[in-house]
DNA sequence: ACCTGAACACCGTTCAAGT
DNA sequence: ACCTGAACACCGTTCAAGT
């Protein structure tokens, strides 16, 4: 039988909604501060959890394990570098080759190395969940919109630009995930950083026909 | 007190070296082996034992814990492949640029094609270890490697052969790697198979100066 | 000497019992 | 209705007890 007291004990109830989105991301921060400070091997669900300041009960009401917590926590961290890509590749429509070559370069390494620290933790978990999955989606969205301002150089076409984007893609994300992946000093991305244009460049220009 | 029999039912001694790695080659095995059937969520030290014959505490003889063990499994796999690139990289010594910068991918990607469902396991559970460290290494060694050929080269000369020989591998052992990791059909083997050569080539054109 | 496998600490996940 | 956290199954690792 509940007492009088349990009215003003109780919180009232906030709006399920907006209670929801801040406890989400609460755990999600939670998450990534784990990682980072304590790294992979100590990530927990309940370490997790009480650093969010929740139980791990309440956690699984929004995550069903912890790979979709993981999963959840990486999608959101891919859809912010997308965003990004994407942004650059409206920008750049309409332009010569070699312009769309180096801003498409520039735009992605400046999204990495803007949660450089972020993007080194979770390549740490990558191999936890399935990867593979989020990067079908992402290479999907990323090639798209590549494909897009390939198609709109102004000087040049492609014989299947198709295959020039998934290329182009997987080269660049590849080489940047290698140098995360391997303790990835500031250095070697900055080698990167003077290199990759010139490879995506010298590709383009190999693979193009003039319009 | 040992009863008579025990001199009967004991194995005989066999030799110590032998019998440990044949041991140590069993426990490799077991752990690929449970690694492509049960996948990386199931691959225990108690399974990996099972499989190899041997008791868990056994195990933690010739391994003190399960990363040592992923560890000298993933060394192993990746030792082959330097190998084979650094045959390679000897038999296309002088050279015209073409032919080497042909010949480097070809080798790179035969290798890794070779092992194909090896490769694509152990990439499942790259991030479980030091991952870094080992590809640090190898880094080093293919790097070497590499720069020696680009250095023999019959008709050009570079700048820089140690940045150049790091963007080449960091490029291509990340694109590969990108492939393998989200899932790697063989058809998109295929496309790095047809383009890489081609970016390649155009890259060392491009920095490289006539001799 | 060397191997075994029960035992321990700890993890992911669940769900009866609270409020 | 919703949250909690003890409880369960299972994992990595150890080490007393066997042979």
């Amino acid at each position: 039988m509940p007492a009088a007291s349990d009215r003003i004990l109780k919180p009232r109830k906030t709006p399920r909604q907006a209670r929801s989105e801040a406890t989400v991301e609460a755990i999600f921060d939670a998450t990534i501060q784990v990682l980072l400070a304590e790294g992979a091997a100590r990530l927990t669900t309940t370490r997790v959890a009480e650093r969010a300041g929740v139980s791990v009960g309440t956690m699984y009401q929004y995550f069903p394990n912890k790979q979709a917590l993981l999963h959840a926590v990486l999608k959101r961290h891919l859809d912010g570098l997308i965003d990004k890509v994407e942004k650059a590749c409206r920008a750049l429509a309409g332009e010569t080759i070699a312009v769309i070559s180096d801003g498409l370069v520039a735009a992605y390494l400046q999204a990495k190395m803007d949660s450089f620290d972020t993007a080194r933790a979770l390549y740490a978990v990558g191999a936890e969940l399935d990867l593979g999955s989020l990067q079908a989606a992402n290479s999907k969205r990323v090639g798209e919109a590549v494909m897009a301002v390939l198609t709109s150089a102004l000087d040049v076409r492609f014989e299947d630009v198709r295959v020039v984007a998934f290329t182009l893609h997987v080269t660049v994300a590849g080489a940047v995930g290698a140098v995360l992946e391997r303790g990835g000093s500031r250095a070697r991305a900055k080698i990167l950083a003077s290199e990759l244009p010139i490879m995506c460049r010298a590709y383009l220009t190999a693979v193009a026909k003039r319009k």
